[in-house]
DNA sequence: CTGAAAGCGCTTACAG
DNA sequence: CTGAAAGCGCTTACAG
């Protein structure tokens, strides 16, 4: 198994030229058939490996995508983004495109650095894993290179982005705790923190407001401060019969606070989250919750980014995909 | 910002050659001081941006190291090699390589299927992450590309591998519980079922060994099955002082046994882990264990891996980096 | 110090 | 059906 075999020395060995190589090599006509299997034979029985990079070169692509994802999300806790990139992997190996992981420092994103893997046109496109700053953003759709957005949007125009369809997966699973006899349900989660929980939130009150609840305000619990950190969550003094969690971890929280305060989940009250991640199942009693379509999304998103990069016109605007519920034991019919 | 800037336009702006502005752009020399400076502020001023892949093609190299990590491990929840990988990038970034992350399918693991990016050489060696079959590796070494392997080692020859020193911490951990005043401590763990474990087993056997401690058949107790899934734990009939536990999970897993029991941690037992993942911050008490030091793992198979690159002779066998032991609640001095 | 020539390994028109 | 020519954007000897 050699490697440096090239087109040359198939050409050579057959005495035919490389041109006729090349088009047997990738199926186009203007082959004879019998030449043909002769070629690829001889190419198999060489160990023939296709030098992409110098085809690429001839065609201006590079058949690679760069992944960014935001330092402050490659933290010690393994996060939701690292099982997202090998999503994108699969996904845009069906197009026969590489992917390449570029962690975005800090730094870099205040100081406006374009990635390296931009400067020396290494990749065909960006695929934008979770929250960036607005101005950095800005300056990518500057730079002439096709961007997609993955679970994570602004009200910047010429956005194309996939993300979860936060709202009617609250609204559904709202839905579910009402028609299972709730009516007196809260909601946690800091509101003026991201714009996941904002949209969940909305959901939640699309729920409420269908069904002629009123929006208590007392009934909406703050988890965490404005820098995002967990803070102890307070029961409010009248109980809910029910709380929605804006995330599976906060649930996970919430349910340690219930029982030392004496609370049986979910026989005096229920607990739903949202990811379907570790802390859902690490509950006691197992919770129930919304599980992503990370593998739909992945998809969705390189099948765009394909098509941006060979049509740079194209856009798509702002896709939502939607969630499932996963129903576990931590919801009470009453 | 455009894009299609080449060395031919600045070349052709300034009225000089290519050549010229090549060597001036990558500080080689051969070219005035002040027409160096004119190159690279036109070069700037034009938004040029370096066409690596052509560069690669005449150099050949592609400056892509490819990362192989087995399907298995990349399921639902977020492993360790997520972890891993992020640290790659990291460290492959300071020789200005980009790392291309390959998931390994079971199917082309077991049909010897090569990775798709070898087949079109688009990278220049690869770095495997965990555990995979030894008749692919034979494959891998058969192709003439250079590998380093990570966390993961067999008794393979040629195998240049960076590895925790599982021996030497659980050795360490294993004198600190003795120092802590413990006689009888048991191990958790399936001899049989993984070489870390193995490992880590063994280094609680020197200590004892040392300390004149019998090794105690009824104190090795067994966690998963041949398959490595956990099974229930069978606490032994006369209690050990301290557990030490192949890994966070199965003493976060012993943890709940051991309250089940009665027992009361670190009064009655003490409980100490290996990897310092989430479980261990999620036990109550929070856990003793070890952290592997994943960013020197990271750095020095990067540093490998180019040298091997570089030159393809140059090997380094089994290079074994040490963990650290974490202190927290849930061991008792005696 | 500067540049014309050749080449990295392919592919795309264009002839024959 | 087959191939000579030109070119993708660089770099590496080698001349001047």
């Amino acid at each position: 198994m050699k490697s440096g075999v090239t087109m040359r020395d198939i050409a050579d060995k057959l005495g035919i030229s490389v041109v006729t190589v090349s088009k047997a090599l990738s199926d186009k006509e203007g082959v004879g058939e019998e030449l043909k299997r002769k070629i690829k034979e001889l190419a198999s029985e060489m160990g023939y490996r296709m030098n992409v990079m110098a085809k690429a070169m001839k065609e201006g692509y590079t058949y690679n995508i760069g992944i960014i994802v935001a330092e402050r999300f490659t933290g010690v806790s393994p996060s939701f983004y690292q099982q997202f990139h090998q999503h994108i992997v699969k996904s845009l190996e069906e197009y026969r495109y590489s992917a390449i992981l570029h962690i975005l420092s800090a730094q870099d994103e205040e100081q406006f650095v374009m990635p390296w893997i931009y400067q020396e046109k290494k990749v065909d496109g960006f695929i934008i894993l979770g929250h960036i700053h607005k101005s950095y953003i800005e300056m990518l759709h500057q730079a002439d290179t096709p961007v997609v957005f993955l679970d994570f949007y602004t009200d910047q125009e010429r956005m194309d982005t996939v993300i979860t369809d936060n709202f009617y997966a609250m609204y559904e699973m709202t839905n579910y705790l009402i028609n299972c006899g709730h009516r007196k349900i809260a909601f946690v989660g800091n509101l003026y923190s991201t714009s996941s929980i904002q949209d969940r939130f909305l959901g939640y009150y699309k729920s409420l407001l269908e069904h002629n609840l009123k929006l208590d305000e007392r009934y909406i619990i703050n988890d965490r401060d404005e820098r995002g950190r967990f803070i102890d969550i307070q029961l409010p003094d009248e109980m809910p019969t029910a709380f929605v969690c804006n995330c599976d971890q906060v649930a996970y929280e919430l349910m340690i606070v219930l029982k030392a305060n004496g609370y049986k989940i979910p026989d005096d009250c229920s607990v739903v989250g949202f990811d379907n991640d570790i802390f859902s199942t690490l509950c006691e009693p197992k919770l129930t919750t919304v599980e992503v379509n990370m593998p739909e999304m992945a998809r969705v998103a390189a099948k765009f980014m394909i098509k941006k990069v060979t049509n740079k016109s194209s856009s798509f605007g702002r896709v939502l995909i939607k969630g499932k519920i996963i129903r576990r034991e931590s919801v009470k019919k009453l």
